[in-house]
DNA sequence: ACGTTTGCGCTTTAGC
DNA sequence: GCTAAAGCGCAAACGT
């Protein structure tokens, strides 16, 4: 049986929106281990409001160097020097 | 030399806290995979915001299907069925 | 004595931060009064959770009707119509 | 027409319906007061993120010092003082 | 009075 | 960069 022009694009849509909604249920799955981490945490005596405070913290902070390290690469680049930092 | 009191905490607060970030890490990985199959598809010639509704109608109907079929095991639970559609 | 630059600034930040808690208390008020109804409703043999119930409900008719509304703008918009219902 | 019992509830039901509505729509109207001071904020130069951290942490503060009152209050009532604070 | 469950507001994220 | 939407935590409310 020949495969009508149009099927091939039906599969071809499916596809994609089958993988997104695939991707999408891990994230769900990955937030869950998130929970399950502070409910570990909590049941250790940590507080996780606090935990999520100290990790923005580190997250912030980590940004910050990230893009110190992007001006500093740039001026590097600009002056052309190979950056002494790699 | 021995391990101070609070030196097992502060280990272990750590390991909750590293956890967490290395979680968010692959969640921030998935949400850009999601991107590249939006990019993809968009590269096919599907329009990515009618594939998001798409999307989520299959959601809202599963999430539907899974209300009712939730309805129907609590009906015969009361009525001591065991329930022919598992 | 002069009125420094960044004191003036300081005194406009410390209004809009002040506005927002006192609105904020307005809202607890608020709050505090929609629990008195209740109150006095069950008092005189009402249910809350019913009534509750019944003000989603009529919530999310009032919220559907707006939608439509807005779907039927879109369309009166979209063939140049002035909008009869205004 | 005679009134029939049932209908003079119906009546006042529906009052505390409206009631309760009525607030709502007020709480709402606060909720968008609140918006528009953090626009007109946002509009002189002030971070809004930060402005609601602030917020938060003068609540924190706040609260911490009712508390502390409260502890303060139980224990001049314990000890038979009035209250010096007042 | 406590634990469970639902609704609300906030925060964060993604798209335009 | 801004605006809209989804996910999350939190708090109040109901049942035990």
């Amino acid at each position: 049986m020949a495969d009508p022009i149009g099927n091939n694009a039906a599969e071809q849509l499916r596809s994609f929106v089958e993988r997104v909604e695939r991707l999408v249920e891990e994230r769900k799955g990955i937030n869950d281990d998130i929970k399950d981490v502070f409910a570990e945490a909590k049941s250790n005596g940590y507080d996780p409001k606090i935990m999520r405070k100290v990790i923005a913290e580190r997250k912030l902070a980590a940004d910050v160097r990230r893009e110190q390290r992007a001006v500093f690469d740039t001026y590097c680049a600009a002056l052309g020097l190979s950056d002494v930092l790699d």
